[in-house]
DNA sequence: ATGCATGAGGT
DNA sequence: CCTCATGCATA
């Protein structure tokens, strides 16, 4: 009886929850700022001292400096591939048929058709209409983006596949979105600050100048940056973006800036994948070099801007984990950072935000992997299970029925960032795509799960960009790598028949076999 | 860096 | 109950 959680939150720590998966690590409580804080809490029942959290900026830095050494960071690469857990070994071996019997990325009219539940989902995400702005600031960015013209049709592949429209669109359709934290941050920071929650804050880490809070930061480069002039414009204007399959399309993702005097970067125009891309790296080499941390960076933005940001949400920024109009919404407040940082001479803009929470929060529950897995094959079969199959499939699995319905929405999320909302037709695109799978398949054998294989007929040239939808294989992959290496049922077969047959399956499967195998095939008995 | 969670808006 | 933007808590 895993009713960890039949309150949502209670007030005090009485999360007993009994055994089952609630992950307590005795180390969890033990880093808890406020010390006893982390149960304690009695009346305010909050944690609001966990302000003083103790980055492990090191540790990110360090990852991310390697990251853009490395060439091609794990980090950001796409998944549109999601694989089968062991119990599904048959779905994979199945998907790999599959992907061998219909060319997987030669013919795709799959995708198309595919689900309408994720065309469905695509429009969705676009939509959110647009309210017309507030200026918050006066930054609103984006001028008339001379979109290159809005036809019945232009689904084209944008940056993230359905993506496209919304770039166009929503350019930069943040005006609703600061509001809507806005709103909530207000509400946030009426919270007596009994407690200081910004150790670090006022501590004056903020904004110090760039000199070097925390100096050395190998790579150097100089040069050009993209932010150039600030301007602001302010777009506003809101299309209904009917939304359709595409059949056909272009994309315009050239990032070849030649000959338009003023192609993309900074603040304006509407973004593209390719901007975005650059830009977050730009941005987080020079975040890197000034020495700050993403952390710091999000709370710089709130004290700057009155958004403030999490590490979390900074860290996905410069992975490109985001949503495409996520993205772009982000972009001009880090770009004004960037200026302000620059040129910095500490500006200590120093208007303490508070960011503490009347509420405690579940503990998040771990989820082990095998019930991963089997949480995986059923979202084959049905990525949108009705309130009665989660409630069943969380009877059998064990874990609270809300549990099993967030799983499912974020893996829906998730989802969208490793897959193109609209299968771009297009031979460019879906090349693209092969160059990620081949990364793929590039990682997982050199993760020495097995040989070369089938890899060889598939070159391993990997693209270098490595964006479209945010990657998020590195997600599966790790996945995939720890099913392998349990692969508990590998009986049946031979092992290494297995795993290579997982790994085909991984690189190849992505989304359009996917779901075509969701309906045909796959339906692992999972334990 | 990422997994699970919360909440605002929409239906 | 969903989607989406976000973030705490973790690995």
């Amino acid at each position: 009886m895993a009713t960890a959680a039949s309150n949502p939150y209670l007030p005090s720590s009485s999360i007993l929850s009994s055994g089952s998966i609630v992950h307590s690590d005795s180390g969890g409580a033990g880093m808890q700022p406020g010390g006893g804080a982390a149960t304690s809490v009695s009346s305010g029942g909050f944690r609001g001292e966990s302000a003083v959290k103790m980055v492990q900026s090191d540790f990110m830095q360090g990852a991310m400096a390697a990251a853009s050494n490395g060439g091609h960071m794990l980090s950001h690469a796409h998944q549109w591939v999601t694989s089968l857990p062991h119990a599904a070994a048959a779905a994979a071996a199945a998907a790999v048929a599959a992907a061998e019997a219909a060319s997987p990325w030669s013919t795709s009219p799959v995708g198309m058709a595919a689900s309408p539940q994720q065309q469905q989902q695509s429009q969705q995400q676009q939509q959110q209409d647009v309210k017309s702005t507030t200026a918050r600031e006066d930054l609103h960015t984006s001028s008339t983006l001379h979109h290159r013209h809005l036809g019945p049709h232009q689904a084209h592949a944008a940056p993230w596949g359905g993506a496209a429209a919304a770039a166009h669109i929503s350019a930069i359709t943040a005006s609703q979105q600061q509001q809507q934290q806005q709103q909530q941050q207000s509400l946030i920071y009426s919270q007596p600050g009994g407690f200081t929650v910004n150790g670090m804050l006022s501590g004056g880490q903020s904004l110090v100048h760039p000199g070097l809070v925390r100096g050395g930061t190998p790579e150097l480069e100089h040069g050009a940056h993209p932010h150039s002039h600030p301007h602001h414009h302010h777009h506003q204007h809101h299309h209904h973006h009917h939304h359709q399959q595409h059949q056909h399309q272009h994309h315009q993702q050239q990032s070849h800036h030649g000959p338009n005097s003023h192609e993309a970067h900074s603040d304006e125009d509407t973004p593209t994948s390719d901007d975005l891309e650059h830009f977050a790296k730009q941005f987080k080499q020079r975040r890197i070099k000034l020495g700050f941390t993403q952390a710091d960076v999000g709370l710089a933005l709130g004290t700057l801007y009155g958004n403030v940001f999490s590490q979390t949400t900074i860290c996905r920024f410069e992975a490109l984990q985001l949503s495409f109009k996520n993205m772009c919404k982000l972009k001009p407040l880090l770009n004004k950072w960037l200026e302000e940082a620059d040129s910095s001479t500490g500006s200590p803009t120093s208007i303490d935000k508070i960011a503490a929470q009347g509420r405690k929060r579940k503990k998040r529950t771990s989820i082990e992997v095998s019930v991963k897995g089997a949480l995986e094959s059923h979202f084959l079969k049905c990525p949108k299970p009705s309130a009665q199959e989660i409630s069943t499939l969380a009877d059998t699995l064990q874990l609270e029925k809300e549990v099993v319905r967030v799983w499912f929405c974020n893996r829906r999320q998730k989802e969208k960032r490793m897959t193109p909302p609209g299968v771009p037709p297009t031979p460019d695109d879906v090349y693209s795509q092969v160059g990620n799978g081949h990364f793929l398949v590039d990682y997982l054998k050199d993760a020495s799960l097995n040989g070369p294989s089938e890899a060889g007929d598939q070159k391993v040239t990997t693209t270098t960009r490595s964006f479209h939808q945010g990657g998020y294989y590195s997600v599966v992959v790790s996945w995939a790598m720890q099913v392998l290496r349990e692969l508990p049922c590998s009986g049946s077969q031979d092992g290494s028949m297995l795993r290579q047959g997982h790994h085909v399956a991984l690189a190849r499967v992505p989304r359009l076999l996917f779901f075509q195998s969701r309906r045909s095939l796959c339906s692992a008995p999972c334990r």
